[in-house]
Order: C-alpha cells, then sequence, then structure tokens
DNA sequence: GCCGTTTTCGGCCCGACTGTTTTCAGTCG
C-alpha cells in the first residue's frame, strides 16, 4: 500500500458516492483527499499508526484518517469493498473515459448492460448508446473519437518534451499575430509538473477570433475537439492535446492565474475571496454585494488585492502555499542563474557522444563556472566504464584540458557504481584522486527495500561519495518504455544525507527528474542539501538544468539548499572539507 | 466529510460548453 493506491481509493469512493446520489461536499472532501495522497511528501501508511499525524494534514479528518489506518494496517478498506459491492464490476474503467461522467456510465451499464470500454465501443458501433437520455448522436460520436485517440497514445507527455513544443507554439504565434499580446504558456507545464496531460496557451487580442481559427488550421493539427471564438482545442500530430484560449488584456492576470491552476491552488483563493465578500473568477474579482467587477493586468495585483504575496506557479499545488504566504514564510525559490557547476557530465571517453572539450566549450557558453566530467565506472561495462588504468589517463587528460580552458575550472569525477553489496567499484586509492564521485545504483534495482536501502547507506558512508546520483533509477515515460522506481526507503536516506554529509542528486535529464518533487520536499524538511545536475550525454543536454531547477522549486528550495549554487573557492572548500564537517561548512556559509 | 479572526453547526468555488431539451443536465477544467 503506498499514497498511490490509497489515492486510488479515495478518488474511486468519490466517484461511487456520487453516484449514490452523496451530497457533493461529501464526494468532493474524497476527492480532495486522493489528490493530498496522490502527492503528499511523506508515505502516509509510515505515519498511519498516528491518528493525529493524519489529521493535521489540511483535508483529512477524522473519517478519513481512520480509513488510512485501515488501509494501512490491512491492505484493505471494509468500506471500499461495500461500496463497490454495490456496483457492476467495470463500471469505474468506463468513467476514464472522456465525456462519460457519473451518470451516463451508470445508466449505460444499468440500460445496455455496458461493463467495458469495448462493450461502450460496440455498443456505440450499434447505435444503442446515442439514445439514452441526454446523450444522442453527437456526444457518442465525440466519445468514439476519444476513446479511438486515447488508444493511440499514452495520457501524459514528460514536460522535458511538453515544455519545447510549448515554447515553439509560442513563437509561432508571436510570428503569425505581432499585435497579440501576453503569449504564455499555462497550465501543468507552466507549474512544472514533471508529466503533463495536455498544454494550455494563453494569450489577448482584440481580434481572438481570428487567432483561433488560424490555430485549428495549423498543419501539424491532426484533431479539433472544438473550436469557438475564444477558445479552441485541437490536438497535434504527435499526439499532443493544445487547448487555446484568448481574451482581452485587462483581465489577463485573473485569466492567468485561473488557468495556470491547481485546481486546488484556484478553489483555496476562491474560497479566500468569498471570506472577504469577494467571487473570484477567471475575469477579476466581484464584489458579492454590489456586483462591481475589477480587473487585474497580472497575477500579482491579484494576489495583492487577496492580501497575499505573489506565489511561483511551482508553489501553487495545494501543498499549504497559502498558509505559508499568509504567514509571511514564502521562500526565495532557486532560479537557474543561480546554478554555477554541473557536476555530473559524460563524454565519449565512456557512454557520452562527444570528446570532453565539446562538452566545456558548451558548458562555457552557459556560464558554467566549474563542471565535473564523471564518465562511469568499470562495473558500466556496457557503457564502456573507465577501467583503474583509464581513469589514471583520465585524470591526465582533464590536467592537459585545464591548461586550455583556464576559464572554466574542471573538476575530476566519475560516476561510480554502486554494486549489489553496497561497494564501489573504485578501491579507496583510486577514489582519492578524484574530486567529485556521484555514487549511483545502476543493477540489481529488483533488490528488496531493506537490501536496497542498506546498500546506498552503505555508499554514503563511504567517505569520497560526494553525492548519490539519481536515487530511484526511475525513467518517465518517453512514448517507448518507462522505469518504475526500486523500492527504497527515502525517509532513512533524507535523514542520513546529512549525518553523513553525502548530498543528493537532482537529476534534471528529462526522462529522469530524480529525485522527484515530493522528495526533494520531504528530503530538504529532513536536512539534505543537493546537486543539481545534468547527467548530459551531449552538449545539448548541459540546458536541461532548468527542469532540474523546476524540481528544486517544486520542493521549495532555495538556493543555498543546492551546493552548486556556490561561487568556485567556495565549492572547492567545500569539497576539500572532510566530509562529515560539510553541512556544517554550508551552514556558515 | 471537513472546518472555524463571523461559526463545534452550517456552511462549503466558479464558469463555459455542448447538446439536449422546452428550461437545463452533464461534463470538464
Amino acid at each position: 500500500m503506498d499514497n498511490a493506491r490509497i489515492s486510488r481509493v479515495f478518488s474511486d469512493i468519490s466517484t461511487l458516492l456520487q453516484l449514490e446520489g452523496e451530497p457533493v461536499f461529501k464526494t468532493r472532501a474524497y476527492s480532495r483527499a486522493a489528490d493530498i495522497a496522490a502527492n503528499h511528501p511523506v508515505d502516509l501508511v509510515s505515519i498511519a499508526n498516528d491518528l493525529d499525524a493524519l489529521k493535521e494534514i489540511p483535508g483529512i479528518g477524522n473519517a478519513i484518517a481512520l480509513k488510512i489506518q485501515e488501509l494501512a494496517e490491512t491492505d484493505n478498506l471494509q468500506f471500499y469493498e461495500d461500496l463497490q459491492g454495490r456496483f457492476p464490476a467495470g463500471l469505474l474503467t468506463l468513467l476514464e473515459v472522456p465525456g462519460i461522467g457519473p451518470k451516463t456510465a451508470l445508466r449505460a451499464s444499468e440500460d445496455l448492460g455496458i461493463y467495458s470500454v469495448e462493450t461502450l465501443e460496440q455498443s456505440i458501433e450499434a447505435g444503442e448508446f446515442e439514445k439514452l437520455p441526454r446523450v444522442g448522436k453527437k456526444n457518442a460520436d465525440s466519445i468514439l473519437r476519444h476513446i479511438r485517440s486515447q488508444r493511440r497514445q499514452s495520457d501524459r507527455h514528460m514536460l522535458g518534451m511538453a515544455l519545447p513544443i510549448a515554447e515553439r507554439l509560442c513563437e509561432t504565434l508571436r510570428v503569425a499575430f505581432p499585435s497579440a499580446s501576453n503569449i504564455t504558456i499555462a497550465g501543468s507545464t507552466r507549474r512544472g509538473v514533471e508529466t503533463v496531460g495536455d498544454l494550455d496557451l494563453l494569450c489577448t487580442s482584440d481580434t481572438p477570433a481570428e487567432i483561433t481559427h488560424w490555430f485549428a488550421a495549423m498543419d501539424e493539427v491532426a484533431d479539433i475537439l472544438g473550436q469557438g471564438d475564444t477558445k479552441t482545442s485541437v490536438v497535434l500530430r504527435n499526439g499532443l492535446q493544445v487547448d487555446l484560449r484568448v481574451a482581452s488584456a485587462e483581465s489577463f492576470g485573473a485569466l492567468l492565474l485561473y488557468f495556470t491552476g491547481s485546481k486546488q491552488h484556484g478553489i483555496n483563493l476562491r474560497s479566500r475571496a468569498q471570506s472577504m465578500g469577494l467571487s473570484l473568477n477567471e475575469y477579476g474579482l466581484t464584489n458579492v454585494e454590489t456586483g462591481h467587477l475589477e480587473s487585474f493586468p497580472t497575477e500579482t495585483a491579484v494576489y495583492d488585492r487577496l492580501g497575499l504575496p505573489y506565489i511561483p506557479p511551482e508553489m501553487r499545488e495545494d501543498w499549504g502555499e497559502i498558509q505559508r504566504a499568509i504567514d509571511g514564510e514564502m521562500p526565495t525559490l532557486i532560479e537557474v542563474d543561480d546554478i554555477r557547476g554541473d557536476l555530473h557530465v559524460h563524454s565519449d571517453w565512456s557512454d557520452g557522444r562527444v570528446p570532453i572539450e565539446e562538452m566545456l566549450v558548451e558548458a562555457q557558453s552557459l556560464g558554467r563556472e566549474y563542471i565535473a566530467i564523471t564518465d562511469h565506472s568499470s562495473g558500466r561495462g556496457v557503457a564502456n566504464g573507465l577501467s583503474d588504468k583509464r581513469l589514471i589517463a583520465h585524470n591526465e587528460e582533464i590536467d592537459r584540458l585545464q591548461g586550455e580552458f583556464p576559464d572554466i575550472r574542471i573538476l575530476k569525477g566519475s560516476e561510480v557504481d554502486i554494486r549489489a553489496d553496497g561497494s564501489l567499484d573504485y578501491n579507496e586509492e583510486m577514489l582519492s584522486t578524484l574530486d567529485v564521485v556521484i555514487a549511483s545504483v545502476h543493477s540489481a534495482m529488483g533488490q528488496a527495500r531493506e537490501v536496497m536501502t542498506e546498500r546506498v547507506l552503505t555508499a554514503m558512508n563511504n567517505p569520497h561519495v560526494t553525492a548519490i546520483g539519481h536515487l530511484t533509477t526511475r525513467l518517465l515515460f518517453d512514448g517507448i518504455r518507462s522505469r518504475d522506481p526500486v523500492d527504497i526507503d527515502v525517509e532513512a536516506i533524507f535523514s542520513a544525507a546529512s549525518t553523513t554529509g553525502t548530498l543528493l542528486e537532482i537529476n534534471a535529464s528529462t526522462k529522469r527528474l530524480d529525485l522527484k518533487d515530493t522528495h526533494i520536499f520531504r528530503a530538504r524538511q529532513l536536512g539534505a542539501r543537493f546537486l543539481i545536475n545534468t547527467d548530459s550525454h551531449r552538449p545539448s543536454g548541459l540546458s536541461d538544468v532548468r527542469f532540474g531547477v523546476t524540481m528544486g522549486r517544486r520542493g521549495l528550495c532555495e538556493a543555498h539548499h543546492v551546493v552548486n549554487t556556490l561561487p568556485l573557492d567556495q565549492f572547492v572548500k567545500f569539497i576539500e572539507t572532510p566530509k562529515k564537517q560539510r553541512f556544517a561548512f554550508l551552514e556558515k556559509q
């Protein structure tokens, strides 16, 4: 039982209670609990024996806390079982089809015996489904199209793939409509969520219809899902859904706030507005008594009117950010420009694509003050890992290149395999020749939780290990494959970071993003410090640092939490400090 | 079911779109 499964249970309960006609506020409470569980930085099972700790989480009360306890203790929930038993099996899968809500799903199963997406499809094709009340042919056709397009693709896309496309579409709009302004990415892409379901683009213009119609007619549009004068929704040839909304400039602040989300952040803001006698929507704030509408050109102006400081998009996840804002405890989040060095970079000495020189040229052009070349260790045979002998030559090559590149400090490094038993590929003598050691798991990923945890802890206790690379080894779905994270006690690892003086890597590679946001949030609370590294295998990879910074921001990192924001001389002092005293050194900075 | 600088009871976020209807239900974000 993990947070994802708990979330699933509450989400199902919410839906099923809706079908039973329970009050909407009750179903909403379960729905919010599902969101909370899905994103909570702490494993709920690990605190389930403490009822008060569960109830301290906003949105979790007595009833839901008790249900979490039951799930944690028995891996089961009687309430959930009973509820499911009162409905036909398969009903919930129907609800995953866009366009099918609770009412339609229930009617379809009761009246037509539909209990799966396949039987739904057959019923639509047979012309039966459209005869249900309030459905009709157009709805039926639209649902059928959704079923078929959903089958073609997974429903979420890596941020690293979606963001560049969104940026390119914005640029296309800028060129095509010079008079349009505020062309902006919104939605989960703007918040920096690791995967996004669709792209939300906004702009302001006096001639919205012209823009939405032009957009829907673009070459790369494969399918138009909906089109009006102020909004259009299309599917691109690559399978990505894009929603474009156009409005007038005076209300852009409220519009952007609204379409950036998250949903729950918006609900919390509207709640706050209500308590001030105001009503918040995408056009602005309306005085409930007088009906007067105030417009806001910027998001900052809306927050200000609600008595709050600006809340950066990455924080708008209902992780306590509004309370933090009220309390005046807003962090100054880390920014891309704070990053001065990259400590995890590969070259063609192992499995990188280009010679060290080319990585150095690119790193310099990005303004990096220092870089560690960390090719793989000998255990990575498939990655052309470096034997002891080749590591010595690698070090000599770096000394030579330092002479050619006086403007960037090149650190001797290695990404060393943590073997299945926790030992490292190089011995103490070899490790002591290196400035930076990133220790990573690349093998035996199926180990039991206790074994894996002990394995990484052993590496953390090695005095030469600077940081643990991509802790969970998960890979996001890139259209072809994905990899689940290893089973490891992250709380134990995060706690050990400060006691051993080991840094934790935020791996910015677009398919990794490992640690992920909730891990960073929790590790920071437990006193960990980080490196944001790109794990680049080619020059273009060095720019991916921005994705790592975004994850750091979502985990509420300030620059001082991330050690490669230190200027070169300070960073060198850091790695020259005996490992056990490094966190004390950071405290003094 | 959750929650409290109006409340331990009585509130609880807001609007657009679509297609079905004879004034609005259902779904979505």
